[in-house]
DNA sequence: CGAGTCGCCTGTTAGC
DNA sequence: TGCTAACAGGCGACTC
């Protein structure tokens, strides 16, 4: 069970326990271990390890490397399903969280110093070592062969593309296949699939561009999201300190059949694809309507035992769903001063929008060197950069607030390069086959941009919280607060132009509660795109506050 | 070569 | 209660 991210979070947590440690001894208990290295036996590895010293862990796919110092030989394990890599402290056995000792060892080594090691343990024997010798011996065929790292900037959707264009097997075990690309198993699949709204047993071949890089994206965010989880523990996976990882919260279909889709609430299905059972929303990723596929060999016609006769292609039920994915929603986002946007547009990111912060890019956009940079430079002068190279906010700040003319003339060189910006991060967002983009724009309704999006949210808090947080987060007095504020278009009329209303005024528990049932309601609704609009909403309340 | 099936392995669980 | 059978899914070997 371990996969990519699994073994990313062992790697990390064991990297400052075996860094530069020397082995002492090597004891393989379980020969299974070495059963795909070619005449190596555990006497032969014993020799060839002990005494060397241990360079910073690797990772490629599922498989950690253990490099040997001085080179050129590197270990590399494998745990499996059920392998367990730990460090201890005592590397006897005494100190292996949630094991008796000595079960199910398959492999020990002890470092020189400090009385620290290595455990190996696994239950069910699927774990191996190899000892790779460049030049000489490359490993064992399956890691020869792995295919691109998906975290990696090199891999791009296009590659996914060609990989799959030739292939007739359901996608789902396309990716479950090491060649095409490193690190995926069945959780992760399924959840990637999930993500992307497409149906495991879909043949790989018949995606278009648009699902290629919904999957695409779908891949890269949720192995991200795992590793800053710590990866997920369904059963035996356990990190290097034999601690659990808790991406099993965030699970969606993975071990969820019977149980309500979270995005539609749909019941999530299993199914056996390719000899492997895939756990999917029938809603969410229903097959593609249109001709009804033409009689398939071979392709979910699962083997007769096919009990679950969900197998058959040619109705994905559900409430009205047109089969179609339908493409990204774009939603603006924006509120009063102080209101509580940023922590909104972070719990919108926590949800699974990807999100964008206008504020962000004009930050970016005013790096030296950049064009917007150098053409507030050229219309104001040099007095506007400070000693560091950077431009002097403060006092531009300070100009554009005494002289009109001024404010215009900065925002003439701004505000273009700004929206140009978000309308390419728009279309970035749609090419990557993101379900939902949520943009942060302070100035929304005052540029005139409600056009722009799909719906607008504006965020709200009692104006005597929005002038505490001012004091506190700007380092002005209660009588400043307020005049910035009167000098805002009012809060009560961007909140009669808003489609939906997001109330900050309580805990930030409750500010996220409300988040993620705006994001359930979005996803529904985005199959009707008028429907997103929630002033049009079912239910007819003219500005619907989401209630959780 | 690609697609599919089987075997390896054992702890857990569903069903009788 | 105790038994069997199915299941979990990592990979390689094998067949067609």
């Amino acid at each position: 069970m371990p996969e990519l991210p699994e073994v990313e979070t062992i790697r990390r947590t064991l990297a400052p326990r075996v860094t530069g440690k020397i082995v002492g001894s090597v004891q393989v208990l379980e020969p299974r271990l070495l059963r795909y290295a070619p005449g190596l036996s555990p006497e032969r590895l014993a020799g060839t390890v002990r005494g060397r010293r241990l360079d910073a862990p690797g990772r490629r796919g599922k498989y950690l490397l253990l490099p040997l110092v001085p080179g050129p030989e590197c270990l590399l394990i494998h745990l499996g399903m059920t392998g367990r890599l730990l460090a201890v402290p005592a590397a006897d056995g005494s100190s292996v969280p949630g094991r008796p000792a000595f079960e199910h060892l398959a492999l020990k080594l002890d470092f020189e110093d400090e009385g620290t090691g290595l455990q190996l343990i696994d239950p069910r024997k699927f774990s191996f070592l190899d000892l790779i010798r460049p030049g000489r011996y490359d490993g064992p065929p399956g890691f020869s062969r792995l295919g691109p790292e998906p975290l990696s900037p090199a891999w791009t959707a296009e590659q996914l593309a060609a990989s799959l264009k030739q292939r007739r097997a359901p996608i789902k075990s396309v990716l479950l296949d090491q060649r095409v690309v490193a690190g995926l198993g069945n959780i992760y699949t399924d959840e990637a699939l999930f993500r992307a709204g497409l149906h495991p047993a879909r043949e790989a071949r018949e995606l278009d561009r648009q699902e290629v890089g919904r999957l695409y994206t779908a891949i890269r965010e949720v192995l991200a999201e795992a590793i800053a989880a710590g990866g997920t523990t369904f059963r035996d996976y356990r990190d290097a300190q034999g601690r659990t990882g808790e991406f099993v919260r965030r699970l969606r279909v993975y071990g969820r059949e019977g149980k309500p889709c979270p995005v539609c609430g749909a019941t999530i299905e299993r199914l056996q694809v390719g000899g492997r059972s895939a756990r999917f929303c029938p809603c969410c990723q229903a097959r593609p309507r249109g001709p009804a596929p033409p009689a398939r060999k071979n392709v979910a016609a699962a083997p007769a035992g096919g009990a679950t006769g969900a197998a058959t292609p040619e109705r994905g039920d559900g409430p009205a769903v047109t089969g179609q994915q339908p493409s990204t929603l774009v939603v603006g986002l924006t509120g009063g001063m102080a209101s509580g946007k940023s922590a909104v547009l972070r719990f919108f990111r926590e949800a699974g929008a990807r999100t964008v912060d206008a504020d962000a890019i004009v930050e970016e956009l005013e790096q030296p060197g950049q064009p917007v940079y150098q053409a507030i430079v050229a219309a104001f002068g040099p007095e506007f950069v400070s000693e560091d190279g950077s431009l002097d906010k403060k006092r531009l700040a300070g100009l554009v607030f005494a002289r009109p003319a001024a404010r215009k003339k900065l925002e003439e060189i701004v505000h273009p390069a700004v929206l140009e910006r978000l309308r390419q991060e728009m279309e970035r967002a749609r090419t990557d086959g993101v379900a939902l983009l949520v943009v942060e724009v302070p100035l929304l309704y005052e540029l005139g941009l409600e056009g722009w999006f799909d719906a607008v949210v504006v965020v709200t808090a009692p104006e005597e919280q929005q002038v505490e947080r001012m004091v506190v987060r700007d380092h002005i007095d209660a009588n400043e607060a307020r005049n910035r504020l009167c000098a805002q278009m009012p809060l009560a009329s961007k909140v009669k132009r808003a489609d939906w209303v997001i109330d900050n005024g309580g805990s930030l528990a409750a500010t996220q509660e409300q988040v993620n049932a705006l994001v359930q309601q979005l996803f529904r609704l985005r199959f009707n795109r008028s429907t997103v609009r929630g002033r049009t909403a079912p239910g007819g309340k003219e500005r619907p506050c989401v209630s959780p």
